[in-house]
DNA sequence: TGCAAAAACTAATAACATTAGTTATATTTA
DNA sequence: TAAATATAACTAATGTTATTAGTTTTTGCA
């Protein structure tokens, strides 16, 4: 039941993250991924439900080794300190899988059920290290939203070469997150 | 010396805009532009250096266009309330013009110096909003980055449609916002 | 050993960007 | 006013890509 050479969906991934992290996201095509892998591009077709499928695919590998990278990070911390851990690990995690990272972005349909659950999952352990604030149900929403917010926006902009100036950019991450720290401190009357 | 129906780049940029919001970024290409102004593709080598060169003075007049917006929301106004003006202002600018802002984004190329001198002009004003608030140099470009990554992720993210739970998204913004407010007065001992 | 399924293949089409070379037109100039 | 020139349109052609249809090959199982 396994004919040919049989490339499989693994073997795809990897070079369709290979070609991201070296080159981006748009030099990601059937073309590309397919010479890689020694086979015509039509063949993809049996693994893979053309580019807008690989993208797909790719976004989802993404988001699950994001947040399996998320997890990792904030085992045994929590209040400030897992907030803490949580950015550093996600802008650390679009620092050295920079195709990855864009190919959970450009998601091309937002609304397909497992990128949903994907993103869910990322969600659940934001709420999850903010449990020990003590926040109202509506107010952690907020906050996640905020911080979601924070670490995309400072990944995207340093992915994209956007910081220009001579600046410390860890230094930069770490005001960034503890000045929206004390703010919650400050706004919400919690631990 | 202005022969045929003479399309110019005004009309170029309002037809490539047009197709940026209402189809999205991906969809502009020489071949609709063209079509939308009833000439044939090669033509608009006339007026552009290829697809990258529309593409890069799409987000060249995007960025303008945002500078204008972040200035007119600004006059007047001073410390907290023009932080929250610029903001909102920012999120208000990629929302009705989701097109553009997305070209200012996937800009071809971070080293043109017209490109960043757009980009220096955004930051330029940043700083001048912040001047009230007595940071140090040092401390102003960190919060200066702050800013952006909050503002920009929270747009892109909304843009994306990844804000998936029904909770009221003006809220979030404003909270965002105050809370970082907040947190730059608790951080740094400033007005 | 043969059969069926899976996955490779080739061939063909359509959309696009891009280059080269040509034509038409509007302004300028004689 | 008429010719010259510059500009911006055009057609034709090439190469890359995605995609579909139909074919062949190979492998695992009966």
């Amino acid at each position: 039941m396994t004919p040919r050479n049989s490339v499989d969906m693994r073997a795809i991934l990897d070079a369709a993250t290979e070609i991201a992290d070296s080159n981006g996201m748009e030099e990601v095509t059937l073309a590309s991924v397919a010479k890689k892998l020694g086979i015509r591009s039509p063949s993809l077709y049996n693994h893979v439900d053309g580019l807008d499928g690989l993208r797909r695919q790719l976004a989802l590998h993404g988001l699950e080794k994001l947040h399996h990278a998320l997890m990792n990070a904030v085992v045994g911390r929590a209040g400030d300190d897992a907030v803490r851990a949580l950015g550093k690990a996600y802008v650390e995690f679009a620092r050295s899988n920079t195709g990855l990272y864009q190919a959970t972005l450009r998601a091309p349909d937002v609304e397909d059920p497992r990128l949903k659950q994907a993103g869910d999952n990322i969600v659940h352990l934001t709420m999850r290290v903010l449990e020990g604030f003590g926040l109202k149900d509506e107010e952690a929403l907020h906050v996640v939203r905020g911080l979601r917010s924070l670490f995309h926006g400072f990944a995207s902009i340093e992915q994209s070469g956007g910081f220009g100036l001579p600046l410390d950019l860890d230094e930069s991450l770490s005001r960034l997150i503890d000045t929206y720290i004390a703010g919650i401190h400050a706004m919400y009357d919690c631990k």
